[in-house]
DNA sequence: ACCTGAACACCGTTCAAGT
DNA sequence: ACCTGAACACCGTTCAAGT
């Protein structure tokens, strides 16, 4: 007896029949309450309150939530720019697309605790797969390897952003406390003298953290890439 | 008015004084319920009674649960070997310290949902940065070029993991319907006949997903290790 | 066919009361 | 100083009952 693996994509959703009550309208009012209040802040009550209705009338649409997280979740995925690679060459549409997704994700950070949690089978995140595949293949990577690259590049991508949203979401939006911030440092990191000296280094120079993440993914993406073209060379 | 970071590590522990009832005790009995039943079975009455005393006792060793979870955090870290660089050589240091935190991570894919979720300023995690900062710099980075070294390496590592987590746990221990995956996949790529082939291909010509995946990982991490040499030379 | 509210079995956390 | 249970304000989901 061997398991099946469980989705909404495998399913056919409900025709939509009662006015403003549909799959789809369902989706908006998750995903308005995502971006509002966060994943945490998404209840099925709640929900059924912005549809204006009892909170288990989703359960006619939606086998359960996480099936509603997952219909959100690829609705994120579709707003990341998929650059056409025969026309921009692999390295720049593989490069425009990472960005591109870093900030979708920077901006829907609830993703962030999705990825791992969720199958990714919606029509979004398979074009997206196969978007960079073709990259990949016209970069001149054959048979499994096309898929290691791919592997790597998200990999890459999603380990970048994921500590990025936390970080931006520990901060809420207010100022971290600069002073604190070191006195807390200093505290911690009191046995390792070295990285406390970089830490405080990292202080001290970069007074925008933004622009400093925004260079640290660049620095990344450059390696990544770069070890993918020694690859090709080999 | 700025916010302040707020972590177990900035306060002192309560001295054990209760016999059998100290923040030890407690973070070794998160551990055992966390390995067992995983985050979700982690509740603060299911650790009262793990530890023979009310639920809410807890509270007065640990301010919340978060700052529990950060206890058992950091003790994951410290399970992950740290080669000294200067004898090993900084690329076989990070080869070897990239697998085992991959291994550690697989066996406690709780650790999967934190990352990103709590602060790591524990020592353990600490140690482990120190650590990897020594490996780089000794490569030849120089300032904050040894930061972003770091953080491309961890981003990659994470990157890999977390979404490696999410498929060992829903498997759950039992096999995957060969036949029923396949079918599912022809359902939801009906649109992307390139991407289809590719995966009907992964899944015919690989029997042992455990290997593909070691595999895919050794391919991701020499890439990201040959983009920093080359970054090194230039 | 679609929607409902009550009910079940849980949560994390607070707090007054106990020893 | 340390521990307790009751209580509060929530959860996701099931299900019999309604239209």
């Amino acid at each position: 007896m061997s398991k099946q693996i469980s989705s909404v994509w495998t399913r056919e959703p409900r025709p939509a029949r009662t006015p403003g009550r549909s799959r789809e309208e369902i989706v908006r009012a998750t995903l308005e309450l995502l971006d509002a209040e966060g994943l945490d802040g998404l209840s099925m009550r709640k929900l059924g309150a912005r549809l204006g209705s009892g909170a288990t009338t989703i359960y006619w649409y939606v086998e359960n939530k996480d099936e509603l997280l997952e219909l959100a979740y690829d609705h994120v995925w579709g707003q990341i720019a998929l650059p056409v690679p025969e026309e921009l060459g692999w390295r720049d549409t593989i490069t425009t697309f990472a960005h591109s997704m870093r900030r979708v994700m920077l901006f829907h950070p609830w993703v962030g605790s999705l990825i791992g949690r969720l199958p990714a089978l919606g029509p979004n995140a398979l074009s997206m797969s196969d978007r960079l595949r073709k990259a990949f293949a016209l970069a001149g990577f054959e048979g499994l390897d096309i898929d290691y690259a791919n592997a790597a590049l998200t990999a890459y991508v999603f380990g970048t952003v994921i500590p990025e949203i936390a970080w931006q979401s520990s901060m809420g939006g207010e100022e971290l406390d600069q002073e604190s911030m070191k006195e807390t440092f200093r505290h911690v990191a009191r046995d390792f003298p070295d990285l406390l000296e970089r830490l405080t280094e990292i202080n001290d120079k970069v007074s925008d953290t933004d622009t400093l993440r925004e260079t640290s993914f660049a620095f990344g993406l450059t390696t990544v890439l770069d070890g993918l073209e020694a690859r090709l060379r080999s």
